[in-house]
DNA sequence: TTGAAAGCGATACCAA
DNA sequence: TTGGTATCGCTTTCAA
């Protein structure tokens, strides 16, 4: 094809490539003349880089990864635009990879990704064990991760999460000081370390006031929205079912909501509940729903600041900070006293 | 760095770098023998190729890019995921560009774009006036472009649509059986073709089964929530307020619950609303929303095969073909009899 | 101020 | 069956 590149334009200007390359790049020692008669003639022609020979050329992709176990989720697409809104700004181009909650998928993306193909990765763990081989790896290569929402904890880096412990307790208590006396917990597989600070914050606050801390109220689910469903209804079907529900992620509230339903359990007369959740339809729901909202597109900004920043200083090891964002917890109906 | 690449491979192996390059893509001419032992080493060493190198000697960048609008959205999120799903399995990698209704950074976005950076391209259009140049300068080079939802009229390619009008038509039809007579539009810009084809869709309803049609129920809102809120509780203030409200975009739906919620306007009784979305809350609402629901994520499966059908034959012209995936209108309180 | 040429890493053609 | 080398397009060092 008749690809439009410096050769081209320089074969067309009677001037060198390299010539061509420096007028591109502003350099000073190009005459005004030469510069504008390049410029000129690259716009004439629409010039773009070839950006995989400047990359080759200069160990740099100009792109970042962002590597997270789901989309179709309201914290996640928020996160997105947080982190394509600051990369944007930086001139830089936005990978996306979904696990799927799938720990083997992480891994194998993991490791496309540190031949290069990008400067830096945003990442967000899926469930199942926290720390494998994968991301030790990438602590050993060249490309600087930042961690948000669902860090580790063993791989020092700059990590951007919520106040998880913090929110867990104050949920749990609202749930008390509204009168719920039987709290049931509802998280995820547990592994993740946002999970466990969660429901750290949950079980100090039943110890705290004075309540009986109950197993079979911790209801562990997984990926298949049916079985959580069915382990969910089991849990309202017992004799001595709660009378509140901390759902640690929005999913699972919503599974709530549907079992009470099914069930025709009122919420909050009957049960009450509260979940972590970025659901902009909460204040709609029927009760409108007690959240705990994380700031999503904050989240996705600071941890796509923090590595460009990292970016700034390639010889830098990436330090070890944490970046606490706070949650709110807005009150709604579904947690109203009886 | 002490990077692994092909000559660091041979010079281990006493053997020439094209050697080791046709003994890692299984070359028929390269012995056995040989082929194990660089297989061997290229794993010990975890080689990794170079995916510039490879992009700019093969023109081919094994990436697609998708732009789309907005993402914190439940449509567009949910066809992201159809894309990344059958990106995967071709192992494609996936850039985001999200233009935020802004037609200049879509313009900005496809420029950036034709420069070899990605193989090919699916694209949601920005609302604004539909057609530009970048659209056309996107038809006329070597990128092949899958619309999908926002679809171009003019640019002859592939297309991948729900059926607009007869959703239109239907939900209008809906909300006259359940009792409507005074039915608003509610609209985003208007200029897109899939909006033209709803409001067709209302307008025929409308005609044909005999009620007026009022301009002053077509509500065309813009980017700015708050500013179509107010155009949204203008319209619900007036004296002869619709009793029926079909709206053409989630986002604005909701909004319609927030308005009839702040003046006590009872949602079945005195006004029935219909609205495409994709909330997968809908149920739940109160009352529980009356949908015309997008298959979303296989609009976005969809629109990937169909690129990566193009993407096998690099040198047939992209088809002019329009895939209808239909919407289903799934009925709830929300437009139940009085 | 400009030009020539090396080199980034992988591929493919031609030669041996 | 293997090796040598040109090439993709751009950047940068060195020379003029």
């Amino acid at each position: 094809m008749n690809q439009v590149n410096l050769k081209r334009l320089a074969q067309e200007l009677n001037l060198a490539v390299s010539t061509v390359s420096r007028a591109l790049s502003d350099s000073y020692d190009i005459s005004e003349e030469t510069k504008k008669k390049v410029l000129a003639l690259a716009k004439k022609l629409n010039y773009q880089p070839n950006p995989f020979a400047r990359s080759l050329r200069n160990r740099s992709s100009k792109t970042i990864a962002v590597i997270l176990p789901e989309i179709a989720n309201n914290y996640f697409s928020v996160a997105i635009n947080g982190i394509e809104d600051v990369a944007q700004a930086n001139n830089y181009h936005v990978l996306i990879y979904i696990t799927h909650e799938n720990l083997q998928k992480e891994a194998d993306i993991v490791k496309l990704l540190l031949n290069g193909r990008v400067d830096g990765i945003l990442m967000s763990l899926s469930g199942g064990s926290e720390d494998t081989g994968h991301l030790k790896e990438l602590q050993d290569s060249k490309v600087p991760v930042v961690f948000f929402d669902r860090v580790s904890d063993t791989i020092e880096t700059v990590k951007v999460i919520t106040n998880n412990f913090e929110s867990g307790y104050l949920a749990t208590s609202h749930l008390i000081t509204r009168g719920s006396q039987k709290i049931a917990y509802l998280t995820f597989s547990g592994d993740l370390s946002i999970e466990q600070q969660r429901m750290k914050g949950y079980m100090e606050s039943v110890t705290n006031r004075g309540l009986q801390h109950r197993e079979e109220f911790i209801v562990r689910c997984n990926n298949n929205s049916e079985e959580n469903y069915q382990k969910i209804m089991e849990l309202f079907s017992a004799d001595d079912r709660p009378d509140g529900v901390f759902a640690s992620v929005e999913s699972l509230a919503i599974l709530a909501y549907e079992v009470c339903s099914e069930l025709n359990l009122r919420i909050p007369e009957d049960v009450k509940i509260v979940g972590f959740s970025n659901l902009r339809t909460a204040s709609l729901l029927s009760p409108a729903l007690t959240t705990i909202t994380q700031p999503a597109f904050n989240m996705g900004q600071e941890a796509a600041k923090a590595l460009f920043e990292a970016l700034e200083k390639p010889h830098v090891k990436m330090e070890n900070r944490t970046i606490v964002l706070r949650s709110n917890l807005i009150e709604r109906r579904s947690t109203a006293s009886n």
